[in-house]
DNA sequence: TCCAAAGATTGACATCTATCACTTCAATCG
DNA sequence: CGATTGAAGTGATAGATGTCAATCTTTGGA
């Protein structure tokens, strides 16, 4: 019935779709995207009521998708969202 | 630094994500959107390499998170894609 | 050199998830 | 009615996930 053409770029996608299933993680996200810059892990804790270790993992996962980078400045660590991250899923919900 | 304003919204559009979050679900939407019309479950079995009880596993995934919805017509069972399920999440990634 | 602070990692735990074989349910047709 | 067929439900199981307390690592300052 259907060629899978999308066999791939569904796999891609759905790990996408699967980072931002999560409440907290779709708000990391979207704080990031708001501030349009980097953000301190610092101002992101305080923001949940979570501790930092769980903030810190969600944050990994979101690392690990590809949807956001990071970067270390003295002691603080700055989370950004990855420009293109989302443009794929996007496209294909639009 | 920022206000809760989006703690229910982001636990709707994370339940949308979580559900497309698994790249069978979100083959199983590409293809309902495709059709633009309901599709038998007879034949979205076909196109994967899983059970059928595994695909209807699946489509309640789906129509929990209230992105497809079916109905029956005799021995059949069609699915589609509700309008504007995804409009939410869409309308954020953009 | 030693301490304090930011953040990551680890270990543990309970819960959830994807999958299948098996069974059940519902509807059509002899 | 009885048999067949499409699809949903059940039970089981291996693996993933979210969370925290405790620990480790790195950096800057006293």
């Amino acid at each position: 019935m259907y060629p899978d053409v999308e066999r791939d770029q569904a796999v891609r996608m759905a790990e996408v779709a699967r980072a931002l299933g999560d409440p907290v993680r779709l708000q990391l996200v979207d704080v990031l995207r708001k501030h349009a810059g980097k953000v301190c892990v610092c101002e992101l804790v305080p923001l949940f009521d979570l501790s930092q270790p769980t903030v810190s993992h969600h944050l990994k996962v979101l690392r690990r998708a590809g949807i956001v980078g990071s970067a270390r400045e003295g002691l603080w660590a700055y989370y950004y969202v990855i420009p293109d991250a989302l443009k794929e899923l996007s496209a294909w919900l639009s």
